[in-house]
DNA sequence: AGAAACTATATCACAAACTTATATAAGTCA
DNA sequence: TGACTTATATAAGTTTGTGATATAGTTTCT
């Protein structure tokens, strides 16, 4: 059912130059304020160096910014600069394009239950990640 | 509107041995049956090598087999084996199940409003992706 | 307070999965 | 047939990720 839409929006996503663990992460981020490193590895399927690693080359390219957390001296914050916004924005943009040319496309009654359905998609995007997802 | 969706279904994938691309390109050959390397490059963001490489390393595992193309003799056949049909028809379970667990906290109206615009998800999702998806 | 235990991040060495460039073999066409 | 073109393969180098482990800061327990 959903399977195949999944696979769609995938593609329905121009080409960028992060991979998608890298913009959801950034994604999550731009929502959630700034986020320590842990935080952020419980969020991605990626191991702790890994978004080390990953949070230093998104600092490098100016998309966000890591401080010192005051309350724990081991934690870094990470949290999205202004171009990083720009950044998520415009990506945002092309995907919603692309989605919207296809949208278009759809006959009327289709394109209402779509429209009817979108309280349903919200609140289920909404949900965090549950049952068996995060494999312990 | 989409976007989050796209995340969220991207999560809702329990953690699997295969990369987003290796498994969308198995689901297409399971559904369009026996394709050549090119074909199967065309629909994934990957280049001709790395169509190669995985393909070669899915028909290790036994996911897929490769049979010289008789009306082509450069062109090389790649399809499912069963073990592969298999392992989709898994990946699709378990994909349903953490996915039927969240649909089912919907309230009735939304659930409602979801069942009903299941036709048009079906049309968008079968819909080739065109614009500016695939940059010249 | 002080030591032991735990936690957050970083570093390192290695592996996996791509990429670009190029080779090879097979088909197409004037 | 010979000059192109096309389909896949190979090779070398890069990027991104993993596992093991180090380091420094925080808790906990007595």
């Amino acid at each position: 059912m959903l399977e195949r839409l999944h696979s769609w929006l995938r593609q329905a996503t121009p080409a960028v130059e992060w991979n998608s663990v890298a913009l959801s992460t950034l994604a999550l981020l731009g929502r959630r304020g700034r986020l320590r490193i842990t935080d952020l590895v419980a969020a991605a399927r990626i191991t702790q160096p890994g978004m080390t690693s990953l949070v230093a080359r998104m600092a490098t390219a100016g998309l966000v910014v890591k401080e010192a957390d005051p309350a724990d001296g081991r934690a870094t914050l990470v949290s999205v600069t202004p171009a990083g916004h720009a950044y998520l924005e415009q990506i945002h943009e092309r995907r919603a394009e692309v989605i919207a040319g296809h949208v278009r496309g759809l006959s009327p009654a289709r394109l209402q239950s779509l429209i009817g359905a979108l309280d349903a998609l919200e609140t289920l995007a909404a949900q965090p990640i549950t049952p068996g997802a995060e494999p312990r």
